[in-house]
DNA sequence: ATTACTAGCGTACGAGTAA
DNA sequence: TTTACTCGTACGCTAGTAA
Protein backbone atom coordinates (compact mmCIF):
# COMPACT_ATOMS: atom_id res chain seq x y z
CA UNK A 1 0.00 0.00 0.00
CA UNK A 2 1.21 3.75 -1.05
CA UNK A 3 1.63 6.44 1.50
CA UNK A 4 0.41 9.51 0.48
CA UNK A 5 2.13 12.09 1.78
CA UNK A 6 -0.18 15.00 1.05
CA UNK A 7 -2.02 14.61 4.74
CA UNK A 8 -6.09 14.89 3.87
CA UNK A 9 -7.84 17.82 4.25
CA UNK A 10 -4.55 19.17 6.91
CA UNK A 11 -5.98 21.36 9.01
CA UNK A 12 -9.81 20.76 9.38
CA UNK A 13 -10.97 21.54 13.08
CA UNK A 14 -11.87 17.94 14.58
CA UNK A 15 -12.75 17.32 17.96
CA UNK A 16 -15.76 19.80 17.10
CA UNK A 17 -18.34 17.56 19.86
CA UNK A 18 -15.69 18.50 22.44
CA UNK A 19 -15.23 22.24 21.97
CA UNK A 20 -18.97 22.56 22.05
CA UNK A 21 -18.84 20.58 25.32
CA UNK A 22 -16.96 23.27 26.74
CA UNK A 23 -19.07 25.77 24.85
CA UNK A 24 -21.99 23.77 27.52
CA UNK A 25 -20.01 24.02 30.40
CA UNK A 26 -19.21 27.99 30.00
CA UNK A 27 -23.07 28.40 29.64
CA UNK A 28 -24.12 26.46 32.62
CA UNK A 29 -22.12 28.47 34.19
CA UNK A 30 -23.31 31.74 33.56
CA UNK A 31 -20.91 32.83 30.91
CA UNK A 32 -22.66 34.23 29.00
CA UNK A 33 -23.80 37.04 31.34
CA UNK A 34 -20.94 38.07 32.90
CA UNK A 35 -17.29 36.48 32.95
CA UNK A 36 -16.58 33.16 35.23
CA UNK A 37 -13.64 32.12 36.28
CA UNK A 38 -12.42 28.57 35.82
CA UNK A 39 -9.39 26.79 35.91
CA UNK A 40 -8.65 24.53 32.68
CA UNK A 41 -8.25 22.00 35.25
CA UNK A 42 -11.70 22.20 36.26
CA UNK A 43 -13.17 22.61 32.59
CA UNK A 44 -11.09 19.39 31.56
CA UNK A 45 -12.39 17.48 34.72
CA UNK A 46 -15.48 18.29 33.63
CA UNK A 47 -15.65 16.94 30.37
CA UNK A 48 -12.97 14.31 31.03
CA UNK A 49 -9.45 15.24 29.64
CA UNK A 50 -6.47 16.43 31.11
CA UNK A 51 -5.65 20.65 31.40
CA UNK A 52 -3.77 20.41 28.84
CA UNK A 53 -6.41 19.11 26.30
CA UNK A 54 -8.65 21.41 27.87
CA UNK A 55 -6.59 24.40 27.71
CA UNK A 56 -5.83 23.59 23.91
CA UNK A 57 -9.74 24.12 23.78
CA UNK A 58 -9.85 27.30 25.28
CA UNK A 59 -7.28 28.38 22.85
CA UNK A 60 -8.91 26.78 20.06
CA UNK A 61 -12.07 28.43 20.95
CA UNK A 62 -10.67 31.97 21.63
CA UNK A 63 -9.48 31.89 18.04
CA UNK A 64 -12.53 30.85 16.39
CA UNK A 65 -14.17 34.17 18.06
CA UNK A 66 -16.19 32.00 20.51
CA UNK A 67 -14.75 33.04 23.75
CA UNK A 68 -13.24 35.47 25.21
CA UNK A 69 -10.25 35.07 28.23
CA UNK A 70 -8.58 37.83 30.27
CA UNK A 71 -6.38 37.04 32.89
CA UNK A 72 -6.33 38.58 35.98
CA UNK A 73 -3.10 37.36 38.16
CA UNK A 74 -2.68 34.20 36.45
CA UNK A 75 -6.48 33.19 36.55
CA UNK A 76 -8.26 33.13 33.41
CA UNK A 77 -11.93 34.92 32.99
CA UNK A 78 -14.10 33.31 30.47
CA UNK A 79 -16.46 34.90 29.02
CA UNK A 80 -18.89 33.64 25.40
CA UNK A 81 -18.96 35.46 22.49
CA UNK A 82 -22.15 36.38 20.69
CA UNK A 83 -21.57 33.88 18.30
CA UNK A 84 -20.83 30.97 20.90
CA UNK A 85 -24.68 31.70 22.19
CA UNK A 86 -25.88 31.83 18.57
CA UNK A 87 -24.34 28.18 17.92
CA UNK A 88 -25.81 26.66 21.22
CA UNK A 89 -29.15 28.10 20.32
CA UNK A 90 -29.21 26.14 16.85
CA UNK A 91 -27.74 23.27 18.73
CA UNK A 92 -30.71 23.75 21.21
CA UNK A 93 -33.06 24.34 18.17
CA UNK A 94 -31.79 21.62 16.71
CA UNK A 95 -32.64 19.06 19.97
CA UNK A 96 -36.03 20.83 20.24
CA UNK A 97 -37.04 19.71 16.76
CA UNK A 98 -36.68 16.03 18.05
CA UNK A 99 -38.94 16.06 20.50
CA UNK A 100 -41.22 18.96 20.18
CA UNK A 101 -41.46 18.25 16.51
CA UNK A 102 -40.64 21.65 13.77
CA UNK A 103 -41.17 25.07 15.18
CA UNK A 104 -43.83 27.15 13.85
CA UNK A 105 -44.92 30.45 14.49
CA UNK A 106 -47.81 32.88 13.07
CA UNK A 107 -47.96 36.85 13.08
CA UNK A 108 -50.26 39.18 11.87
CA UNK A 109 -49.30 42.65 9.78
CA UNK A 110 -50.42 45.27 7.16
CA UNK A 111 -50.29 44.99 3.74
CA UNK A 112 -48.00 47.92 2.40
CA UNK A 113 -46.35 49.61 -0.37
CA UNK A 114 -43.00 48.17 -1.99
CA UNK A 115 -40.88 50.77 -3.35
CA UNK A 116 -40.49 48.56 -6.61
CA UNK A 117 -36.97 46.88 -5.90
CA UNK A 118 -39.11 43.56 -5.17
CA UNK A 119 -39.68 43.44 -8.74
CA UNK A 120 -36.23 44.28 -9.75
CA UNK A 121 -34.51 41.96 -7.76
CA UNK A 122 -36.81 39.31 -8.31
CA UNK A 123 -36.11 39.58 -12.06
CA UNK A 124 -32.59 38.99 -11.86
CA UNK A 125 -31.31 35.91 -13.51
CA UNK A 126 -28.91 35.38 -10.86
CA UNK A 127 -31.95 34.84 -8.26
CA UNK A 128 -34.22 33.40 -10.67
CA UNK A 129 -32.57 30.39 -11.14
CA UNK A 130 -31.87 29.79 -7.88
CA UNK A 131 -35.73 30.23 -6.85
CA UNK A 132 -36.06 27.60 -9.55
CA UNK A 133 -33.82 25.20 -8.24
CA UNK A 134 -34.19 25.65 -4.35
CA UNK A 135 -37.58 26.69 -3.90
CA UNK A 136 -39.35 24.74 -6.93
CA UNK A 137 -40.86 27.47 -8.85
CA UNK A 138 -40.31 30.85 -10.43
CA UNK A 139 -41.87 33.59 -8.10
CA UNK A 140 -44.50 36.72 -9.16
CA UNK A 141 -41.72 39.37 -9.87
CA UNK A 142 -43.09 41.56 -7.38
CA UNK A 143 -42.77 40.95 -3.40
CA UNK A 144 -45.74 41.20 -0.77
CA UNK A 145 -44.56 43.76 1.47
CA UNK A 146 -46.12 43.00 5.32
CA UNK A 147 -45.63 45.84 8.04
CA UNK A 148 -45.71 44.40 11.07
CA UNK A 149 -45.08 45.06 15.08
CA UNK A 150 -42.72 44.94 17.77
CA UNK A 151 -43.99 41.65 18.97
CA UNK A 152 -43.74 39.75 15.60
CA UNK A 153 -40.74 41.69 15.33
CA UNK A 154 -39.17 39.43 18.16
CA UNK A 155 -41.15 36.32 16.89
CA UNK A 156 -39.77 36.64 13.57
CA UNK A 157 -36.19 36.97 15.99
CA UNK A 158 -36.51 33.16 16.39
CA UNK A 159 -36.04 32.50 12.61
CA UNK A 160 -32.24 33.11 13.03
CA UNK A 161 -31.87 29.58 14.52
CA UNK A 162 -34.19 27.77 11.66
CA UNK A 163 -33.34 26.15 8.74
CA UNK A 164 -34.32 28.33 6.14
CA UNK A 165 -32.82 28.26 1.87
CA UNK A 166 -29.96 29.88 1.34
CA UNK A 167 -30.08 32.01 -2.32
CA UNK A 168 -26.21 32.91 -2.52
CA UNK A 169 -25.43 36.45 -3.56
CA UNK A 170 -23.80 36.71 -6.57
CA UNK A 171 -21.98 39.38 -9.37
CA UNK A 172 -24.06 40.75 -12.30
CA UNK A 173 -23.35 43.47 -14.68
CA UNK A 174 -20.91 45.03 -12.59
CA UNK A 175 -22.43 45.50 -8.94
CA UNK A 176 -23.07 43.07 -6.10
CA UNK A 177 -26.43 41.44 -5.48
CA UNK A 178 -26.71 39.99 -1.87
CA UNK A 179 -27.51 36.61 -1.04
CA UNK A 180 -31.25 36.09 1.36
CA UNK A 181 -32.81 33.27 3.24
CA UNK A 182 -36.26 31.81 2.45
CA UNK A 183 -38.89 30.24 5.14
CA UNK A 184 -41.88 28.61 3.88
CA UNK A 185 -44.92 30.27 4.66
CA UNK A 186 -48.63 30.82 4.11
CA UNK A 187 -50.10 34.38 3.93
CA UNK A 188 -53.91 34.07 4.69
CA UNK A 189 -53.63 30.44 3.33
CA UNK A 190 -52.08 31.14 0.49
CA UNK A 191 -48.32 29.44 0.11
CA UNK A 192 -45.18 31.06 -0.95
CA UNK A 193 -42.28 31.80 1.28
CA UNK A 194 -40.74 35.22 4.04
CA UNK A 195 -37.55 36.24 2.32
CA UNK A 196 -34.72 38.02 4.47
CA UNK A 197 -32.28 39.41 2.86
CA UNK A 198 -28.60 39.25 4.24
CA UNK A 199 -28.46 42.67 4.64
CA UNK A 200 -31.69 43.34 6.29
CA UNK A 201 -32.59 46.99 6.23
CA UNK A 202 -33.89 46.34 9.91
CA UNK A 203 -37.30 47.79 8.98
CA UNK A 204 -40.73 46.83 9.99
CA UNK A 205 -41.19 45.04 7.12
CA UNK A 206 -41.26 41.73 5.81
CA UNK A 207 -41.43 40.64 2.39
CA UNK A 208 -43.30 37.44 0.89
CA UNK A 209 -42.71 35.87 -2.78
CA UNK A 210 -44.91 33.16 -4.14
CA UNK A 211 -45.49 31.72 -7.49
CA UNK A 212 -48.50 33.81 -7.99
CA UNK A 213 -49.85 37.91 -7.28
CA UNK A 214 -50.60 37.77 -3.75
CA UNK A 215 -52.34 41.27 -4.30
CA UNK A 216 -54.96 39.96 -7.05
CA UNK A 217 -55.02 36.28 -5.44
CA UNK A 218 -55.81 37.08 -2.23
CA UNK A 219 -57.34 40.30 -3.03
CA UNK A 220 -55.83 42.50 -0.47
CA UNK A 221 -54.86 46.14 -0.66
CA UNK A 222 -52.21 48.75 1.45
CA UNK A 223 -53.09 48.24 5.09
CA UNK A 224 -55.52 45.21 4.77
CA UNK A 225 -54.59 42.79 7.48
CA UNK A 226 -52.82 39.29 6.59
CA UNK A 227 -51.89 35.91 8.67
CA UNK A 228 -48.29 34.75 8.33
CA UNK A 229 -47.97 31.36 9.05
CA UNK A 230 -44.59 29.87 9.23
CA UNK A 231 -43.23 26.20 9.55
CA UNK A 232 -40.02 25.45 10.05
CA UNK A 233 -38.97 22.85 7.26
CA UNK B 1 11.97 12.83 29.12
CA UNK B 2 10.60 8.94 29.57
CA UNK B 3 8.60 7.56 28.37
CA UNK B 4 5.24 5.74 29.82
CA UNK B 5 4.91 2.15 28.24
CA UNK B 6 1.61 1.90 30.15
CA UNK B 7 -1.03 3.68 28.10
CA UNK B 8 -3.39 6.22 30.44
CA UNK B 9 -6.79 5.15 30.58
CA UNK B 10 -6.65 2.94 27.21
CA UNK B 11 -9.87 1.89 25.64
CA UNK B 12 -11.20 4.84 26.89
CA UNK B 13 -14.02 5.65 24.43
CA UNK B 14 -13.01 8.92 22.51
CA UNK B 15 -15.09 10.20 19.84
CA UNK B 16 -18.37 11.07 22.02
CA UNK B 17 -18.97 13.79 19.96
CA UNK B 18 -19.27 12.55 16.78
CA UNK B 19 -21.02 9.68 17.91
CA UNK B 20 -23.80 12.35 19.35
CA UNK B 21 -24.12 13.74 15.80
CA UNK B 22 -24.75 10.41 14.77
CA UNK B 23 -27.37 9.66 16.93
CA UNK B 24 -28.57 13.43 16.68
CA UNK B 25 -28.73 12.52 12.75
CA UNK B 26 -30.72 9.81 12.71
CA UNK B 27 -33.08 11.33 15.35
CA UNK B 28 -33.99 13.95 12.65
CA UNK B 29 -34.48 11.66 10.52
CA UNK B 30 -36.65 9.62 12.12
CA UNK B 31 -35.27 6.71 13.24
CA UNK B 32 -36.41 6.91 16.80
CA UNK B 33 -40.24 5.76 15.50
CA UNK B 34 -39.49 3.39 12.63
CA UNK B 35 -35.95 2.34 11.14
CA UNK B 36 -34.08 4.26 8.56
CA UNK B 37 -32.56 3.36 5.61
CA UNK B 38 -29.00 5.47 5.03
CA UNK B 39 -25.55 3.95 4.02
CA UNK B 40 -22.94 4.45 6.13
CA UNK B 41 -21.53 7.01 3.30
CA UNK B 42 -24.68 8.97 3.64
CA UNK B 43 -23.75 9.27 7.39
CA UNK B 44 -20.19 9.93 7.03
CA UNK B 45 -21.19 12.94 4.48
CA UNK B 46 -23.82 14.53 6.46
CA UNK B 47 -21.55 15.54 9.62
CA UNK B 48 -18.51 15.38 7.67
CA UNK B 49 -16.42 12.26 7.96
CA UNK B 50 -15.51 9.11 5.41
CA UNK B 51 -17.71 6.08 4.96
CA UNK B 52 -15.01 4.28 7.08
CA UNK B 53 -15.15 6.39 10.27
CA UNK B 54 -18.90 6.72 9.88
CA UNK B 55 -19.19 2.98 9.67
CA UNK B 56 -17.20 2.86 12.73
CA UNK B 57 -19.20 4.79 14.59
CA UNK B 58 -22.33 2.70 14.01
CA UNK B 59 -20.67 -0.04 14.88
CA UNK B 60 -19.67 1.53 18.15
CA UNK B 61 -23.27 2.69 18.73
CA UNK B 62 -24.34 -0.38 18.01
CA UNK B 63 -21.81 -2.29 20.58
CA UNK B 64 -23.13 0.33 23.57
CA UNK B 65 -26.81 -0.91 22.68
CA UNK B 66 -27.91 3.00 21.18
CA UNK B 67 -28.13 1.62 17.79
CA UNK B 68 -29.65 -1.45 15.94
CA UNK B 69 -29.04 -2.31 12.19
CA UNK B 70 -30.81 -5.06 10.47
CA UNK B 71 -28.91 -5.88 7.20
CA UNK B 72 -31.61 -6.27 4.21
CA UNK B 73 -29.91 -7.07 1.08
CA UNK B 74 -26.74 -5.03 1.85
CA UNK B 75 -28.86 -1.99 2.91
CA UNK B 76 -28.56 -1.57 6.40
CA UNK B 77 -31.70 -0.02 8.21
CA UNK B 78 -30.85 1.86 11.76
CA UNK B 79 -33.16 2.14 14.32
CA UNK B 80 -32.34 4.10 17.76
CA UNK B 81 -32.70 2.27 20.67
CA UNK B 82 -34.79 3.76 23.78
CA UNK B 83 -31.44 4.30 25.58
CA UNK B 84 -30.38 6.37 22.78
CA UNK B 85 -33.41 8.41 22.66
CA UNK B 86 -33.15 9.19 26.57
CA UNK B 87 -29.16 10.29 25.65
CA UNK B 88 -30.52 12.46 23.48
CA UNK B 89 -33.55 13.67 25.83
CA UNK B 90 -30.81 14.54 28.38
CA UNK B 91 -28.85 16.48 26.26
CA UNK B 92 -31.97 17.93 25.04
CA UNK B 93 -32.83 19.44 28.37
CA UNK B 94 -29.30 20.31 28.72
CA UNK B 95 -29.39 23.02 26.17
CA UNK B 96 -32.99 23.76 27.23
CA UNK B 97 -31.64 24.70 30.40
CA UNK B 98 -29.51 27.48 29.15
CA UNK B 99 -31.98 29.47 26.96
CA UNK B 100 -35.03 28.84 29.12
CA UNK B 101 -33.67 28.51 33.20
CA UNK B 102 -34.77 25.41 35.60
CA UNK B 103 -37.36 23.77 34.79
CA UNK B 104 -39.84 24.00 37.06
CA UNK B 105 -43.08 21.51 37.43
CA UNK B 106 -46.23 21.92 39.67
CA UNK B 107 -48.49 19.01 40.79
CA UNK B 108 -51.86 18.01 43.03
CA UNK B 109 -52.24 14.88 44.43
CA UNK B 110 -53.71 13.12 47.80
CA UNK B 111 -52.38 12.19 51.40
CA UNK B 112 -52.48 8.77 51.29
CA UNK B 113 -51.29 6.30 54.08
CA UNK B 114 -47.92 5.02 54.05
CA UNK B 115 -47.47 1.54 54.65
CA UNK B 116 -44.96 1.94 57.60
CA UNK B 117 -42.26 1.06 55.05
CA UNK B 118 -41.13 4.55 55.02
CA UNK B 119 -40.34 4.74 58.09
CA UNK B 120 -38.26 2.16 58.51
CA UNK B 121 -36.50 2.50 55.56
CA UNK B 122 -35.50 6.37 56.43
CA UNK B 123 -34.30 4.80 59.81
CA UNK B 124 -31.44 2.83 58.32
CA UNK B 125 -28.15 4.46 59.40
CA UNK B 126 -26.78 3.89 55.71
CA UNK B 127 -29.18 6.20 54.10
CA UNK B 128 -29.49 9.06 57.24
CA UNK B 129 -25.61 9.44 56.38
CA UNK B 130 -26.34 10.31 53.05
CA UNK B 131 -29.29 12.39 53.53
CA UNK B 132 -27.50 14.54 55.97
CA UNK B 133 -24.66 14.88 53.59
CA UNK B 134 -26.10 15.64 50.29
CA UNK B 135 -29.79 16.94 50.95
CA UNK B 136 -28.54 19.03 54.64
CA UNK B 137 -30.91 17.18 56.96
CA UNK B 138 -31.90 13.86 58.37
CA UNK B 139 -35.30 13.63 57.28
CA UNK B 140 -38.28 13.35 59.75
CA UNK B 141 -38.51 9.21 59.87
CA UNK B 142 -41.68 9.07 57.66
CA UNK B 143 -42.19 9.93 54.03
CA UNK B 144 -45.80 11.89 52.98
CA UNK B 145 -47.23 9.88 50.34
CA UNK B 146 -49.48 11.36 47.87
CA UNK B 147 -51.75 9.72 45.55
CA UNK B 148 -51.47 11.63 42.04
CA UNK B 149 -53.65 10.88 38.95
CA UNK B 150 -52.70 10.30 34.99
CA UNK B 151 -51.87 13.74 34.26
CA UNK B 152 -49.21 14.52 37.29
CA UNK B 153 -47.90 10.98 36.43
CA UNK B 154 -47.02 12.11 33.36
CA UNK B 155 -45.46 15.02 34.22
CA UNK B 156 -43.58 13.58 36.63
CA UNK B 157 -42.18 11.07 33.57
CA UNK B 158 -40.23 14.66 32.73
CA UNK B 159 -38.03 13.85 36.57
CA UNK B 160 -35.87 11.20 34.49
CA UNK B 161 -33.79 13.69 32.83
CA UNK B 162 -33.48 15.83 35.69
CA UNK B 163 -30.32 15.90 37.73
CA UNK B 164 -31.75 15.45 41.01
CA UNK B 165 -29.54 14.22 44.03
CA UNK B 166 -28.59 10.70 44.38
CA UNK B 167 -28.73 8.57 47.57
CA UNK B 168 -27.18 5.14 47.00
CA UNK B 169 -28.19 1.75 47.90
CA UNK B 170 -25.96 -0.17 50.16
CA UNK B 171 -26.19 -3.94 52.09
CA UNK B 172 -26.67 -4.02 55.64
CA UNK B 173 -27.98 -6.50 57.99
CA UNK B 174 -27.45 -9.09 55.37
CA UNK B 175 -30.24 -7.62 53.11
CA UNK B 176 -30.19 -4.98 50.35
CA UNK B 177 -30.79 -1.25 50.15
CA UNK B 178 -31.79 0.47 46.85
CA UNK B 179 -30.76 3.45 45.65
CA UNK B 180 -33.04 6.27 44.58
CA UNK B 181 -33.16 9.90 43.52
CA UNK B 182 -34.34 12.98 45.37
CA UNK B 183 -35.59 16.29 43.53
CA UNK B 184 -36.19 19.50 45.70
CA UNK B 185 -39.49 19.92 46.31
CA UNK B 186 -42.42 22.30 47.91
CA UNK B 187 -45.21 20.80 49.21
CA UNK B 188 -48.04 23.49 50.11
CA UNK B 189 -45.12 25.69 50.78
CA UNK B 190 -42.96 23.67 52.77
CA UNK B 191 -40.15 22.40 51.49
CA UNK B 192 -38.38 18.78 51.07
CA UNK B 193 -37.89 16.89 48.89
CA UNK B 194 -39.37 14.05 46.57
CA UNK B 195 -37.50 10.90 46.32
CA UNK B 196 -37.94 7.90 44.07
CA UNK B 197 -36.81 4.50 44.45
CA UNK B 198 -34.83 3.38 41.54
CA UNK B 199 -37.14 -0.28 42.18
CA UNK B 200 -40.12 1.93 41.72
CA UNK B 201 -43.38 -0.12 41.94
CA UNK B 202 -45.03 1.93 39.27
CA UNK B 203 -47.32 3.01 41.76
CA UNK B 204 -49.24 6.18 41.30
CA UNK B 205 -48.02 7.78 44.53
CA UNK B 206 -44.68 9.89 45.52
CA UNK B 207 -43.08 10.05 48.60
CA UNK B 208 -42.22 13.13 50.09
CA UNK B 209 -39.32 13.13 53.00
CA UNK B 210 -38.73 16.34 55.01
CA UNK B 211 -37.04 17.85 57.73
CA UNK B 212 -40.31 18.15 59.67
CA UNK B 213 -43.50 16.08 59.98
CA UNK B 214 -45.50 17.83 57.23
CA UNK B 215 -48.20 15.96 58.44
CA UNK B 216 -48.67 17.95 61.44
CA UNK B 217 -47.39 21.33 59.64
CA UNK B 218 -49.40 21.34 57.23
CA UNK B 219 -52.01 20.14 58.94
CA UNK B 220 -52.79 17.34 56.76
CA UNK B 221 -55.01 14.48 56.46
CA UNK B 222 -55.86 11.29 54.56
CA UNK B 223 -57.43 12.23 51.25
CA UNK B 224 -56.91 16.01 51.90
CA UNK B 225 -54.84 17.87 48.44
CA UNK B 226 -51.37 19.02 48.59
CA UNK B 227 -50.06 20.93 45.71
CA UNK B 228 -46.29 19.87 45.17
CA UNK B 229 -44.07 22.46 43.45
CA UNK B 230 -40.54 21.21 41.90
CA UNK B 231 -37.91 23.78 40.83
CA UNK B 232 -34.01 21.47 38.97
CA UNK B 233 -31.79 21.92 41.57
C1' DA C 1 -0.79 27.79 42.68
C1' DT C 2 -1.77 29.12 37.54
C1' DT C 3 -1.28 28.92 31.87
C1' DA C 4 0.79 26.76 28.12
C1' DC C 5 4.78 24.72 25.53
C1' DT C 6 7.32 20.30 24.01
C1' DA C 7 7.91 15.43 23.37
C1' DG C 8 6.44 11.04 22.48
C1' DC C 9 3.13 7.86 21.27
C1' DG C 10 -1.48 5.82 20.74
C1' DT C 11 -5.92 6.37 18.49
C1' DA C 12 -8.48 7.23 14.86
C1' DC C 13 -8.34 8.87 10.39
C1' DG C 14 -8.88 7.81 5.28
C1' DA C 15 -7.12 4.89 1.21
C1' DG C 16 -7.41 0.69 -0.65
C1' DT C 17 -9.95 -3.24 -1.12
C1' DA C 18 -12.44 -7.84 -0.11
C1' DA C 19 -16.82 -9.80 0.05
C1' DT D 1 -23.63 -0.90 -5.55
C1' DT D 2 -23.22 -1.96 -0.39
C1' DT D 3 -20.60 -3.08 4.48
C1' DA D 4 -16.44 -3.45 6.75
C1' DC D 5 -11.68 -5.12 6.92
C1' DT D 6 -6.39 -3.99 7.03
C1' DC D 7 -2.87 -0.70 7.26
C1' DG D 8 0.16 3.43 7.16
C1' DT D 9 0.06 7.96 8.81
C1' DA D 10 -0.70 11.91 11.50
C1' DC D 11 -3.59 14.33 14.86
C1' DG D 12 -4.38 14.91 19.40
C1' DC D 13 -3.80 12.81 23.65
C1' DT D 14 -1.19 12.95 28.35
C1' DA D 15 3.18 13.54 30.98
C1' DG D 16 6.62 16.57 32.00
C1' DT D 17 7.89 21.07 32.68
C1' DA D 18 8.85 26.21 31.92
C1' DA D 19 7.29 30.61 33.11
Amino acid sequence: MTAHPAAPELGRPRRRGEELAVLKLLAHAGADQTPVVLTSRDVGARIGVSQQAADRYLLALEHRGLLVRSMARRRQRLELTPAAMAMLRAEYHGYRRIFEGPARLSLSGQVASGLGEGRYYLSQPGYVVQFAERLGYAPFPGTLNVGVGAGALRKLALLASWQGVRIDGFEASGRTFGGATCYPARVNGRSGHLIRPDRTHHRDVVEIISPENLRTKLNVHDSDTVTIELEEA
